[in-house]
DNA sequence: GTTATTGCAAACCATTTGCAAGTGT
DNA sequence: ACACTTGCAAATGGTTTGCAATAAC
């Protein structure tokens, strides 16, 4: 199980988008926002704010990139459509790139506070008529499914330990 | 369009229901406990805590409820299986109670943040499916669909001011 | 040269918590 | 009486912001 995520052909790469979103909104591209974007799309994870600050401390490539620049450009990321938003654990957010991989959503233990990746085209498309019938213009959602893992499930035996 | 809300039978109210979770955790029936169910179930629409403080200090039935414990009791509440946070808008939680009414989801626009509610038993049955295909045990889900309602996606028509 | 961006430290703000006084059981 | 609750004010902690210095364009 390595890099085999559900890769989507692109014509453009993350950086390209990115730079054409600041393009059209008159902001500069500076290498703290090339890192950054550079960061968070060679890791096809879920991340926290404050792991991705230690994932570029840690890499001296560039310049240190303060923690303010960080949350200020993950709003962009957003904003650009290439980053979203998939949880909440622990009063973080929980974000995930959201270009170039297919969109899926989460099992979320209440316990171990692991996250399970899943995806089913129905019920997007299921949104969609939902969001059509109601004359609304769907542009994302947010599912999280909680409830227990299966090895927090297993009555009495080793469950994992919960974070706190 | 009156309280004609998805009802469902419920053999014992609310607040007996509360109270029996408290029963079995030793802890305490107290008026503001009780005030702050009764005004969570009169009223079936999404709240913020904030608005469930005012509410409370309007009808000044009772002595005052603090807003530590209207959060303190929202967080029994939820624990007890009677509501439940079905959003976040501006950075708030948005509470719905969960009991004696059907589970449904929002449609949430992201220009003037209204939310429409939907259901589809067809998404649920799906969770289910999946949440078992991985061994999970589902107890809930959040599920937010993001994007423009229908007048803000009215191109240039009076769309509703934003709230900011 | 202008105007946007950065890092820092301080501010924000919803939510939580310590504690002394008050109250269910 | 005992233990749990309350309100208050202060703390928490993730995220945002004002500002002077700095760098894109």
């Amino acid at each position: 199980m390595e890099q085999q995520v559900s890769a989507v052909d692109v014509a453009v790469s993350p950086l390209q988008k990115f730079q054409e979103y600041l393009a059209t909104r008159k902001m500069r591209v500076t290498p703290e926002r090339t890192a950054i974007v550079e960061e968070v799309f060679s890791y096809h994870e879920h991340f926290e704010a404050e792991e991705l600050v230690e994932r570029l401390t840690m890499q001296q490539t560039v310049r240190r990139v303060s923690r303010s620049t960080v949350y200020r450009t993950l709003n962009y990321l957003e904003e650009a459509g290439l980053l979203r938003k998939v949880a909440r654990t622990n009063d973080r957010e929980v974000y995930e790139h959201d270009y170039g991989y297919e969109q899926h959503d989460h099992l979320i233990c209440r316990n171990c506070n692991t996250l399970i990746e899943f995806n089913n085209d129905e019920i997007s498309r299921m949104l969609e008529q939902v969001a059509a019938a109601n004359g609304f213009v769907m542009e994302g959602h947010r599912l999280e499914v909680h409830g227990l893992c299966e090895a927090c499930s297993r009555p009495r035996r080793h469950p994992k330990l919960g974070l706190i």
